[in-house]
RNA sequence: AGGCUCGUAGCUCAGGGGUAGAGCACUACAUUGACACUGUAGGGGUCAGCGGUUCAAAUCCGCUCGAGCCUACCA
């Protein structure tokens, strides 16, 4: 049989995915055994608006190797896929679709523009899902769910309802972060803080009278009794008595209701049961005392904006001060402001307040400050804190069995230390603003009276039901509220909401609580956390056993990838140019526990070789073994492997220790481990050694019972390392497996090699090691000499005992064709002939006549590098040897391996002597 | 401002109380019958610095320096 000799992935991609969907692999069903155990994992469900990104690429692979894994393994898994309908994301794609046909939402209307963002999800939304099957990911599409379809709208409306019921849910007038920019109020989680350069301006109050014409002197005044330690905001001048207050948004003191300073501040005595004078309005303001100010800050005086900041919002509320909206949903200056400001934007308002300030002489001081400002993450608009009406979801309660739940290990992080940032963050957690004033997401389930009572409802039926039983009328006109949730509302139910919550199914039955969430760290607070609280909330038990938090990918440079940057690899990209299958090995053996993972071309490159690799070694069983492929029949090593010899022994003791460790690996989410034993697996112990030892055999031109033997075992041990790269590579083991003898339909069903303890061989390992290190040792003479490999040497070798006598003796074929020997010499002792080059290995003395060939002082020179670094090695041992408390205090097994160690590299040393007397002989 | 993580070979990173590993890169040699996406052999690191615990520290602890990330209402 022949194949091309590079592996071409896309010659066999294409085809197997198909293969594995139609005959319903991916299903759970596939596996009928009752007595199974379960594997489940829901996918993070990526934006309907979406794209394959590098990140999902990680994310998915990594389950998909568990996924694979496990399927493999004999569980019976699902692996549910599925799309967010992403509110704000999804909703802001459409508007913009919209712009550019000249209309916006409103021009369309909220129903049909509702109707137009599902037409939208139909026919472009499906671009993440094919580029899953692209990536080979064995996901159950029959259980495919989105966040907006039927069942899950159901469960979000039940879950609202109960949560309101208990009171977790309320309505009410608070401050909130408001996206001028997308028009509707965000969580705390969707700011995004940014350090932005602006100014501190230091503005002067009147104290009693306002100021009607320009104050001179004022700033020289301020200045002046700033000089030093001394601070004050207090200045007292011919023109009166002034306070100076410091702020970064001189606008809002349009809104200003009180001067704040702390109760301990004794600067400020004197102004207690005074008002300030707001200049440019006239408002009498109001001292008050409150420790939130701090003394040390600016001047000790804060100028208290009930409505247009968090924390003067809450001194307001304290001090029963007035709340004044000046800036409004538009980010700009409302009728409550004067008349000359109304309509200005935020930052016009600005420009002109500072300047009529400064005219007036009551701008002091403008000092350049970098602060942190909040932008709405999304709209990327400066997000205005304002009062609005909202629904909001109580945390602290709910959060306290999420914190415990993870505290007593029901669900375990990976690795341990992210489970610092979800306690970190569910301890200090605040109420979530849970109202969006969107168009496109699940419509709070909410109506209204004509008299204003609000109704929650799953229904409209259920509202009026709701009316009746409290005795009030229940055919009046209602009026649903048209907010909508939040995005993550719903997502936080997915776990079991996919599952056919509030359904008492058979899905929910089997297949919660899932098995591990992979995600990244960037949305434990978003999602993670809020799953925990939903999932103990309604089903009682956590949502997932394990949570697995994925690196995050970085560009070549290590640098984040971003749009901004330019640096964003596309992941499609990348498969195209190394295959699918050395991305998936690339991400996988990259994925160590690290936080992050950057994403070089050369672990593309090793993993594309790697592939090519597996692809020619299998190529040259292909070519060699038509006669045992053409019988077809599957080979079980119990037939196959009796009598085993010691390299049969030797890659059987390798094959089942890899499998050992390699699944041990995967249960701890060692996928870098994984991904390394069978890499060394394959190419070091089977391509490297294996197949070169089996060469001749293989190779021969007459078949030969021992030929066939031969050949049947190298096929066994390949088809067992086809299945321990199949759940990182599936498309290239599965194009190979399909030609080799095997059992079953595909390599995705086959099973999962586990370790046979049997076939664990101590004794092979060494055995083989002794002949390693002897071929290697001769080649390493050769190399160092420049003997061309044509010359063939002539060697002896002093085995140290019987055992190992036996061991040279049996493989001495090979030992003689590996090292190019033309003759090997089993003796007792060495010739100490001169124009002898010899060596040492474990367990033997080496010796090959090089006279003539070589020169001697570059021998000696070899031979002083070695004793000198072997006699550094002693010098350590017997130091340590030498140490009372190293004997006394040390474990007994430490000391006796020390003692062996030194033993024998003595005994070498005392060869490397004698070699090099030999020399002068 | 707090918190977290990380400083190991030229690069990217594993490991982790008993004097160090991988991939890539590098050097030499080989070669077209599995594979140049190859083979063979080799060079290369006082494991950031300083102190402490210990018989023993790259590994545990503390501090310092450097890098990154997250959280936060300093006007």
């Amino acid at each position: 049989m022949e194949i091309p000799k590079t592996y071409e992935p896309k010659d066999c991609e294409g085809r197997w995915y198909p293969f594995w969907e139609e005959r319903g692999y991916f299903t759970p069903e596939i596996n009928t055994n009752e007595d199974a155990p379960v594997f489940s994992i829901v996918i993070p469900p990526p934006n309907v608006t979406g794209y394959l990104h590098m990140g999902h690429a990680l994310n998915h692979t990594l389950q998909d190797v568990l996924a694979r894994w496990r399927r493999m393994a004999g569980d019976r898994v699902l692996w549910l896929p599925g799309t967010d309908h992403a509110g704000i994301a999804t909703q802001m794609v459409v508007e913009r679709q919209l712009d550019k046909e000249g209309i916006t939402r409103h021009d369309l209307g909220r129903e049909k523009f509702v109707e137009r963002v599902w037409a939208w999800k139909e026919h472009s939304g499906g671009t993440i899902q094919k580029q899953m099957r692209v990536l080979g990911e064995s996901v159950d599409w029959t259980r495919e769910r989105f966040t907006m379809d039927d069942g899950l709208s159901n469960a979000v409306k039940e879950v609202f309802v109960r949560l309101y019921d208990e009171g977790l849910i309320y309505r009410g007038e608070y401050m909130v972060n408001w996206s001028p920019g997308l028009q509707t109020a965000i969580s705390d989680l969707e700011v995004e803080m940014k350090s932005v350069k602006g100014n501190l301006w230091h503005i002067a109050y009147p104290i009693g009278k306002a100021v009607t014409e320009r104050v001179e002197g004022l700033a020289e005044a301020y200045a002046a009794a700033n000089e030093g330690e001394a601070k004050t905001g207090l200045l007292s001048t011919e023109a009166g008595d002034f306070i100076v207050v410091a702020t970064t948004r001189p606008e809002t003191m349009l809104g200003d209701s009180g001067v704040a300073f702390n109760p301990e501040d004794e600067r400020y005595n004197s102004v207690k049961g005074k008002q300030a004078i707001l200049p440019l309005v006239g408002r009498a303001l109001p001292f008050i005392q409150d420790e939130v100010v701090e003394k040390g800050f600016g001047t000790g005086f804060v100028k208290v904006t009930p409505a247009h900041d968090p924390n003067d919002f809450a001194m307001g509320k304290r001090h029963g001060l007035e709340f004044i909206q000046v800036i409004g949903k538009t980010a700009k200056i409302t009728d409550a402001a004067p008349e000359k400001y109304r309509g200005l934007s935020r930052e016009a308002a600005r420009k002109q307040i500072v300047a009529e300030l400064d005219a007036l002489g009551l701008l002091l001081k403008t000092e350049d400050y970098t602060h942190n400002v909040g932008h709405c993450q999304r709209s990327g608009t400066v997000v205005e804190p304002l009062i609005s009406t909202q629904w909001f979801l109580k945390m602290t309660e709910l959060a306290q069995p999420a914190i415990a739940a993870v505290r007593d290990g029901r669900t375990k992080f990976v690795p341990e230390s992210s489970a610092k940032i979800y306690f970190n963050w569910l301890e200090n957690i605040q109420d979530w603003c849970i109202s969006r004033q969107l168009w496109w997401g699940h419509s709070i389930p909410a109506w209204f009276t004509p008299d204003g009572e609000i109704i929650v409802a799953r229904a409209e039926v259920e509202a009026r039901a709701r009316l009746a039983a409290q005795g009030k009328d229940d055919t009046v006109e209602l009026t649903p509220d048209t907010d909508v949730l939040d995005t993550w509302f719903s997502s936080q139910l997915w776990p079991f909401s996919t599952l056919g919550w509030p359904k008492e199914t058979e899905d929910l039955r089997q297949f919660y609580p899932t098995s591990v969430l992979v995600t990244g760290f960037d949305i434990i607070f978003f999602w993670v956390a809020r799953m925990m609280i939903m999932g103990l909330k309604f089903m009682g038990e956590v949502p997932f056993k394990t949570v697995y938090i994925n690196a995050l990918v970085l560009d070549p440079s290590g640098q984040k990838m971003s749009k901004s940057k330019g640096n964003v690899i596309d992941p499609l990209e990348v498969f195209d140019k190394y295959g699918t299958d050395a991305a998936r090995f690339a991400l996988t053996a990259a994925s160590t526990a690290g936080l992050t993972l950057a994403l070089q071309e050369s672990k593309l490159e090793s993993a594309r070789n790697f592939a090519n690799k597996i692809w020619n070694a299998t190529r040259f069983v292909l070519m060699n073994c038509d006669d045992i492929l053409e019988s077809g029949e599957p080979l079980e090593w119990e037939t196959e492997f009796a009598p085993p010899e010691l390299a049969d022994r030797w890659i059987l003791s390798r094959l089942n220790q890899v499998a050992l460790d390699a699944n041990d690996a995967l249960a701890e989410y060692r996928f870098h481990e994984a991904a390394a034993l069978i890499y060394q697996f394959f190419w070091n112990d089977f391509c490297d050694w294996y197949i070169e030892l089996s060469k001749p055999h293989v190779t021969a031109k007459e078949a030969s019972p021992q030929s066939t033997a031969v050949k049947r075992r190298i096929i066994f041990i390949l088809e067992r390392s086809l299945r321990l790269l199949h759940p990182m590579m599936p498309f290239i083991t599965e194009e190979l497996w399909q030609r080799l003898p095997h059992q079953g339909e595909s390599v995705s069903l086959a099973e999962f090699p586990q370790h046979n303890a049997a076939q664990l061989d101590g004794r092979a390992e060494r055995e083989l090691s002794v002949v390693i290190e002897i071929i290697t040792k001769l080649r390493n003479l050769r190399a160092t000499f420049g003997l061309s490999p044509a010359l063939l040497l002539k060697a002896q070798i002093a085995p140290a005992d019987e055992a190992t006598r036996e061991v040279i003796e049996s493989m001495r074929d090979h030992i003689q064709r590996l090292a190019r020997l033309e003759s090997l010499e089993l003796v007792e002792t060495l010739s100490a002939k001169n124009g002898f080059v010899r060596a040492v290995v474990t367990g033997a003395e080496l010796a090959v006549p090089l006279i003539g060939l070589i020169d001697f002082e570059q021998e000696k020179a070899r031979l002083e590098k070695d004793l000198a670094k072997k006699a550094g090695e002693l010098a350590g041992l017997e130091k340590r040897l030498n140490n009372a408390d190293f004997i006394q205090r040390a474990a007994p097994d430490v000391v006796e391996a020390t003692h062996a160690q030194a033993a024998k590299l003595k005994n070498q040393i005392f060869q490397l002597n004698v070699m090099k007397l030999t020399l002068d002989l």
